[in-house]
DNA sequence: CTCTAATACGAGAGTTTATCGCATTTTACA
DNA sequence: TGTAAAATGCGATAAACTCTCGTATTAGAG
């Protein structure tokens, strides 16, 4: 009945696709979009990255591909925020094994490896993460990310540390989790031997303790 | 009256200028290119950095921009390689000052204070880094320069502890250097008493003795 | 079956980078 | 100093993209 000019779906998010479409088959596409995407930056990299390849593998109209995400960079956003929430649910996963102080040290290698081992798998994270760094907007969804990540080992530590300031804590949660991805990031660029080298010794570099933050 | 088809000057290394110009007037062109390419990106962000900015307010002509560099990137490379050099410089300095192996540490905590402050004297410097980021070629630039300062990280190490084994010592090296940008690179987007706080934390995860590595 | 909203479409508008052929200036040298 | 050759300068426009807009098609409620 309504004689609304058809109000087109808003994006929910900067960076973002927009709101979810409500039919089956376009619920479809809008995977299908996604699942091209991958591949073609699997195949080509995030810089030869372009729309009209989206168009020509997925078969979607350029007009329809709009109609899903506001612009180039919601694509690459949606990927990114994807993964990003896989990284979260394992470092959630690895600091929920903290009881005590002296499991800190021992979940933070187990997230090194974790994180290392998610690029190994698939390594077309490594180019959304690059597109990512292209992009001011979704630069910020990265860095909202890792003040996520931030958080989640600050709880952990006040769980076994109550007495630790919130500003320190805060100071050391970010450094930590920020050291951790580039130094997973530097050990994705090396042949695994090498690799593994590099994460031991960086295993040694992270605290032990929390004598530094009483 | 030219008759002769004028031979284009050839770029000497990717993702840099092409061959300095022989003529007084162009090499000052050439460097005024450079500096409103500085401060375009000073004022706007690298991503809205244009090269019709740099037309506009240098007054220099698309057809003698391209003469000058082979594409866009190699501005920006240009611009980058000089401050890498600067900070190439900084880093042989503080390293010159280890004579035993105590001298280790102090050293790389200076070489953190000083990629630290080199950032606050020039902003620009960032915006700089994070567009040699959004391009592979320019990235590449960027590894090598990380390989030069691990390389003389490890020189400097052999010179007090010749014991060590060259492929740890590399190894340790180039995670230290990357481990250092990267903590200075998080600290850089935090306001100044926080970023001090972060530095201060960072420091006190450097190795302060070579006892891993021998 | 019909009517409306949702979805689909793709030519082309709008931007931005990079090129090409020719004009002008400088240099080398008789 | 005169002149040819090389170097430098120029800007319209080709080329490569992203994104929009008006319209066609399809789904689903009544």
């Amino acid at each position: 009945m309504a004689r609304r000019k058809a109000a087109p779906v808003v994006a929910p998010l900067p960076g973002l696709a927009r709101l979810a479409p409500t039919q089956q088959r376009s619920r479809e596409r809008f995977e299908r979009i996604l699942a091209c995407a991958t591949e073609i930056m699997a195949e080509k990299g995030s810089e030869a990255f372009r729309m009209s390849d989206i168009v020509e593998r997925s078969g979607v109209a350029f007009g329809s591909l709009y109609q899903y995400f506001p612009d180039k960079a919601a694509i690459i956003g949606t990927l990114a925020e994807r993964h990003n929430a896989v990284g979260r649910d394992c470092v959630r996963r690895d600091l929920a094994a903290v009881t005590a102080p002296r499991d800190l040290h021992p979940a933070l290698c187990r997230i090194v490896d974790s994180y290392y081992e998610m690029f190994m798998r698939e390594p077309v994270v490594r180019d959304i993460w690059q597109a990512t760094q292209a992009d001011r907007g979704l630069q910020k969804l990265d860095a909202d990310d890792m003040a996520v990540l931030s958080g989640l080992l600050s709880d952990a530590i006040r769980r076994v540390a109550p007495g630790v300031p919130a500003a320190t804590l805060a100071t050391f949660s970010a450094l930590t989790m920020t050291l951790i991805a580039a130094a997973v990031r530097h050990a994705i660029t090396l042949p695994p031997k090498k690799a593994r080298q590099v994460l031991m010794q960086f295993k040694t570099m992270l605290p032990n303790d929390l004598a530094g933050l009483a």
